[in-house]
DNA sequence: GTATATCTTGCATGAATTTGCGGTTTTTTG
DNA sequence: CAAAAAACCGCAAATTCATGCAAGATATAC
C-alpha cells in the first residue's frame, strides 16, 4: 500500500468515525506503530486531523456535536462490526443487508481485504465503493424510501441467482420462539431471499434487541449460524441461543 | 512495446485499479524503472494521473486532498444544476448518469417534486433517497470503482427495458466533429444505452469541457436535445452548437 | 542512400523518502 | 508511585527519485 493511499485511508477513517486509534490502524494496514504515528503527525501538520495521545480526532469533532446517546450506540455497533470483520477472509463472496450496523461493518473492513460484497442498500453500497480493494455488486430495483434498500421481485430473483459464502444481516428483533422478525414486509422478502442464497447466516444486533419480537417473521433460529452482539460470548442473555446450536461471538 | 502503447496501457491500469505501483509496471512491461517513472511523469504533466511516491493514483482519488479547486467548480455546477431542475416536471420518468454535476442536480431537486429517478450511480442514488417525494430506481450490477456507477451487460439490458421522458448526462468532453466523448469504455456503454432509452437527451457540462475530446465516442451532436453549461445561453462559445439545432440553456 | 537531428531507453551516480527497530522519555492509569 | 502504553529520537536498510550521459532507434532532409 502506497503512503499516499494510506494517508487518504486514514483521513477517510477519521472523517468517518470522528476518531481513530493508532494501534487499530497499524493492525489494519499492517505497518508499524511508528509509521502510523508519522502519518498522523503529517496529517496533523496539514491541519486535516487533530492528533491526541493514542490516536487522532476529526477537526469537526472539536466543536462538540454528538450526544452521548449516539456515541453509546455507536460504540456497541463498532464492537459488533469488528467481531464480524474477523470472520471475513480474502476471496469471499458476501451478501449483506442494510442498516446502521451493516454500515459500521462496511466502514470497518480492513483496507487490505480482497473480497466481493453484494448489497441492495444504497448507504451500504456508498461505503463499499470507497474501499480500495473490494468488488462491489449492487442489487437493482425500486428503492424503498423507508429502509433505503432495493426491494421487489426483480431484486429477489437476482439474489436467488447468487450463492454467497456468507450473509450478514442486521436484525431488528429476535427471540427463541419466533426467531428473527421485522416490521417491513418488503424488506423481509429481501432478507429471506438473502438467507436462502448464502451458505452461512450471520446475524448482527445490539443486545437491546435480543428477546424482542416484531410482526413479520424473517426466519427461525435454526437458520442462524452465528449471532454477534456487543456482549461477550458468555453473557447469560445469550446462553439460550448458544444452547440451540448457534455460534455466539 | 511502443511508448504510446505503453502510456495507454498504464493509463488503462490506473483507471481500472485506481492505482499503479512503479515496480509492478516495470516488471509487467519489462522496461526499466526509469522509463516507467518518465512515463508516469508525462501522464501526470498531462493531468491524466496523479503521481505519488512509489507509483500513481487515479485523479478521482484526489477527493480528500484538494478542496479549493472543487469549490470553484462547485459554483459552476450549482448553476448548471439549477437550470436543469427547471426542465423537470411532476410525474416525469428520468434517467440520470453519474458524476459530480449530476450529484449537484440531485441535491437541487425541489422538495415538492414528485417524479421517478433512475440511476446506476451509487453517490447519486445516495442523494435521491434523502429526497422526500421522488421514487428511486437503482440499476444493479457490478459497480465500477473508478466511476462509482454500475456497469455491465445486465445493467445495459435493464436500461433498454425502460423508456424515460428525459436523460440527464454529465459529459466529459464535447466538440462539433465527434460529439460527446469519454475515456472509460464501460461507462460509455451505459451512457449509450441511456441515450437510446430516453425521449430527450440533456447534456450537462462546465464550459471548460466544451470543444474538447476524449478517446471514446458516446454519441454525436445530433442526438443531443439540450445542452446546459454555466454560461449564459448567448455566449459565443456555444453558438456553433445552437446552430446545429441544440437547445442551449 | 547517407547524414543529421530528434527521440527513446537503460545505466550510473548521488540525493531524497520511507520504513522498521532499539532505546529513552513522556503520558496514562490503577 | 509503579507498571504499562504511547510518544519521541536517532539510525540504518531499502526503496525510490532526479539527473546526466551514451547507445540505439526513428525520422527527416538532402
Amino acid at each position: 500500500m502506497l503512503k499516499t493511499e494510506r494517508l487518504a485511508y486514514i483521513l477517510h477513517q477519521v472523517n468517518l468515525h470522528n476518531k481513530v486509534i493508532s494501534a487499530d490502524l497499524s493492525q489494519q494496514i499492517d505497518v508499524s506503530d511508528d509509521t502510523i504515528r508519522r502519518d498522523l503527525q503529517q496529517l496533523a501538520d496539514e491541519g486535516k486531523i487533530i492528533k491526541v495521545h493514542g490516536g487522532a480526532l476529526s477537526p469537526s469533532f472539536h466543536h462538540g456535536i454528538n450526544t452521548s446517546q449516539e456515541v453509546y450506540a455507536y460504540r456497541q455497533k463498532k464492537i459488533i462490526a469488528q467481531k464480524a470483520v474477523s470472520l471475513i477472509e480474502d476471496g469471499m463472496f458476501i451478501l449483506t443487508g442494510g442498516g446502521t450496523t451493516i454500515i459500521e461493518l462496511a466502514r470497518s473492513l480492513p483496507p487490505s481485504l480482497h473480497a466481493t460484497f453484494i448489497s441492495g442498500s444504497i448507504p451500504v453500497l456508498f461505503e463499499y465503493i470507497s474501499h480500495p480493494n473490494i468488488e462491489v455488486i449492487a442489487i437493482g430495483e425500486k428503492v424503498s424510501k423507508n429502509s433505503k434498500i432495493t426491494v421487489g421481485l426483480e431484486a429477489i430473483s437476482k439474489i436467488r441467482e447468487l450463492r454467497a459464502d456468507m450473509c450478514f444481516l442486521g436484525i431488528n428483533a429476535i427471540n427463541q420462539q419466533h426467531g428473527v422478525s421485522d416490521n417491513d414486509w418488503e424488506v423481509v422478502q429481501i432478507k429471506k431471499a438473502m438467507i436462502e442464497s448464502a451458505n452461512r447466516l450471520i446475524c448482527l444486533t445490539i443486545s437491546e434487541k435480543i428477546n424482542s419480537q416484531q410482526p413479520i417473521q424473517v426466519c427461525d433460529c435454526s437458520k442462524i449460524d452465528t449471532l454477534i452482539t456487543e456482549l461477550p460470548a458468555d453473557d447469560p442473555l445469550l446462553q439460550p441461543y448458544r444452547h440451540s446450536g448457534i455460534q455466539i461471538l
